[in-house]
DNA sequence: CGACAGACGATTGTCGACAGTCGCTCGTAT
DNA sequence: ATACGAGCGACTGTCGACAATCGTCTGTCG
């Protein structure tokens, strides 16, 4: 558990902190798949009681990204290939296709421009070639989306299904997409929410999150549903 | 929160307990969506401390069947026809497709045993018209062949979706399907995976999640209208 | 009569201490 | 040597107490 660059937080919610700072551990890499993790260890680490880790990682198990035997602790969790692309990538196709076709009719104009600014972002970041920000982007890209869906149970299983895909990525399968392609893959989407249609968006939604299977697809130059 | 059918527990895993009673008492319809749920009263009616009830809160959230709001406590949560039509069932079906064809290999000829038990075990319960028998049988049915599949992410995905399906029929939609037909549908299933016919075990497994939508879909004549 | 700051009550969030459980080590008998 | 079981650490599980926060009630002031 030492130096994994965790830091100490002030007063305010503990919990969620903890359970972002695994989180982040885990999805970058830091914490590999099999690593045990002692709650007094991650108390001390992060300044508080073992009460708030408790409970993040009660929520990392049910994230998926940790497993708890009873009386015998935690450990950082790993997913099969065949798992992310027969499971949970096709859980995530159907979690967004319902959750921005609810969606087009709630985002207001407001909600379009800051779509628009993450877009620039991920453009920017894509440039500088800094993979971390333009992840952490595409993740605030979708779940405005699927914030503004107003659907609980689709927000609440794409927060859990998100994080596992993210690692896996990460870990196993090291970024074998484009970055300026994802940029563009976005900036695509959301011209096709502009206008309303909704088959349309459907569409490329689903596409968007295939591109994470088929690497080889559009590297550049391709004219795949652009 | 009185009268809940809640009782005190022995020395014993707590949490596991007292995330299962509740889970129990709002799959069962006894706690409604937007019954506030208070720590302390919960555990002084558990006849444990706030801990693990704290902790079969956050599990309970990460299921679906609970929100929480810092520092304001936590409600029960309901699904609307739409999530249950267009998210959780398709992701359902997704999640034991896969499973099944995993578990297609793995599977004892002990397991065939257990899993004839629980027909069995449907078709009494059908007739004797116990639904929430019924439904357990179903639940186990499901649960050990997904088991089987060493599939984790697949089993704690099913665990979250499969109690909101689950409250959503017992609350919304009252059991439309004949109870003597889900057991025959699961005897059905149960004689395509023995042959091992993986497309063919694919399409029983689809199909059998289907039936909870459609209800009017009845091979032969089984007018038994719920 | 209505807006607003402060106090209050109800509940959640956090903490430190203690109890329970598991795996392993080490001595002992066979 | 091998098998067995008590003892020992290292943790997790649970508890009761205390701190922080939110919504509301209330009294005051404009």
């Amino acid at each position: 558990m030492a130096g994994l660059g965790l830091r100490r937080v002030p007063t305010q919610s503990r919990r969620e902190h903890v359970a972002e700072i695994l989180r982040d551990a885990i999805t970058s890499g830091r914490l590999a798949p099999g690593d045990r993790l002692i709650e007094l260890d991650l108390a001390a680490e992060l300044g508080t009681s073992r009460a708030p880790v408790r409970e993040a990682l009660r929520q990392l198990e049910q994230e998926g990204l940790v497993v708890s035997y009873p009386y015998r602790g935690s450990e950082v969790l790993g997913v099969s290939q065949d798992e992310v692309e027969q499971v949970l990538v096709p859980i995530r196709i159907t979690l967004e296709r319902f959750a921005f076709k609810k969606a087009l009719s709630t985002l207001t104009p407001q909600d379009l421009e800051t779509l628009q600014t993450l877009v620039d972002e991920m453009e920017e970041t894509a440039r500088a070639g800094a993979a971390e920000e333009l992840a952490d982007a595409d993740i605030r890209f979708h779940e405005l989306v699927i914030t503004r869906s107003e659907q609980r149970h689709c927000l609440q299983m794409w927060k859990t299904i998100q994080p596992r895909v993210r690692a896996y990525f990460r870990r196993d399968a090291p970024a074998h997409s484009d970055p300026a392609y994802v940029a563009r893959q976005h900036q695509h989407l959301l011209d096709v929410i502009r206008t309303g249609d909704e088959a349309a968006v459907l569409d490329a939604v689903e596409q968007h999150i295939h591109i994470h299977l088929e690497p080889a697809t559009e590297p550049e130059g391709g004219e795949h549903g652009e």
